[in-house]
DNA sequence: GCTATTTTTAATCATTTGATTAAATAATTC
DNA sequence: GAATTATTTAATCAAATGATTAAAAATAGC
């Protein structure tokens, strides 16, 4: 019986032009990479990412999957830890993401233009639901917290500047760069410095009146 | 003599057509606009577009110098003004913005994203320079502020999250509204009280240790 | 009202681009 | 080591797409 090329598990070629396929399409969004690129930048001919992957949607599934549960990846386990108090729970977000965004800075404006492209597309593949979300730790802790601290905020304004504190920087990061003058390593370091940063920044959010 | 279409000042179909254009380009990106698209959406024929704009490139460069005029605009007059103080400045800026974006929410990942397709490109385009920043009412103003309050943090962090603070629920905005459920009227709202609570939450973090 | 000019269109071109095919090469199996 | 299967390539197709052309329709000038 024939093996199927496509359930190989790992040929090094077929991870290869994944890898070409990440940096890309990262780089150059869905609409703007042509097949031909992904060819170049693997070094393989044109046919080889069709034989692999079927098609050029076919293989952007695949990369922005795997971005998507990059970005999923550990939240659950973050927020649901019933060991951690909130802001413990804040602070290693925030570290977290600003690790995984020095990374991999073009991710979020990848993934915030694909989304915008086609949301109904996008957001149905996050999928993850199930979970109740009021039944999460972190939102009982937040609950706690904000009747104990009579914080009459809207925590979507909190959850919305969190987000915005960690991502922003990266997404902006060519115009500021270039505006500022700092180099990659200088902006790194303030990125680094923000772990700190964004939760003392975050808390007195909370409590200003 | 024969008058050049391309210098009429306002045929009425060429606005059409620009503003279709403002439309598409500005949803789908450069890369993922059509010119049949843009023809479909002015209820023009495709060659009309040509005809008016030479090519799909020059048309988009209008486009795209227009949103970046709207960026810009009114922002030196209102840092650069020496009869008010800091804080009123800050919050001058951040409700212009925010009226603005409710009015063009889509501006922002368009702009973030041409500018990270092309740096050099756009960054040249916004031109602006020939003023000495460090010569900004608004810069010395941060400066007296600063030393009087001994602030020490970057003062790079404090612009950047005025901005986060400001663009990013818009550049968010499919994700937020899905995760959230919020209709577009409660997500303007949102943003409404975004521009007194801006303020706040900066300030909040300046004078925080 | 006739002419010249501007605006608009339908038809068509030339490239680009996603995808396929058929054949060549390499690897695996027995 | 011959036969089978997997991998890779060059050549090519068909559709999409930016752009042009030539002619028709509308408008302005006199």
């Amino acid at each position: 019986m024939k093996k199927k090329p496509e359930i190989e598990i790992n040929s090094s070629t077929e991870e290869k032009i994944k890898e070409a396929a990440r940096v890309v399409f990262t780089r150059k969004g869905y609409a703007g990479t042509r097949t031909r690129d992904i060819a170049e930048e693997s070094g393989f001919n044109l046919a080889l990412i069709n034989y692999y992957f079927r098609s050029k949607e076919k293989l952007f599934d695949i990369i922005m999957l795997e971005h998507l549960q990059l970005f999923i990846h550990s939240i659950m386990s973050i927020v649901n830890d019933p060991s951690t108090t909130l802001q413990e729970k804040i602070e290693t977000l925030i570290a977290y993401y600003i690790d995984m965004l020095v990374k991999n800075p073009n991710i979020p404006l990848f993934v915030l233009n694909e989304i915008n492209a086609d949301p109904k597309k996008l957001i149905e593949k996050i999928g993850v639901q199930g979970l109740d979300r009021k039944e999460l730790v972190i939102a009982k802790q937040w609950g706690a917290f904000a009747k104990a601290n009579k914080i009459t905020v809207n925590p979507i304004h909190i959850l919305m500047n969190v987000i915005a504190l960690i991502i922003f920087p990266f997404v902006g990061s060519p115009i500021i760069r270039n505006r500022t003058g700092l180099s990659m390593e200088q902006f790194n370091a303030l990125m680094e410095e923000r772990k700190k940063l964004i939760p003392v920044w975050i808390n007195a959010m909370i409590i200003s009146k």
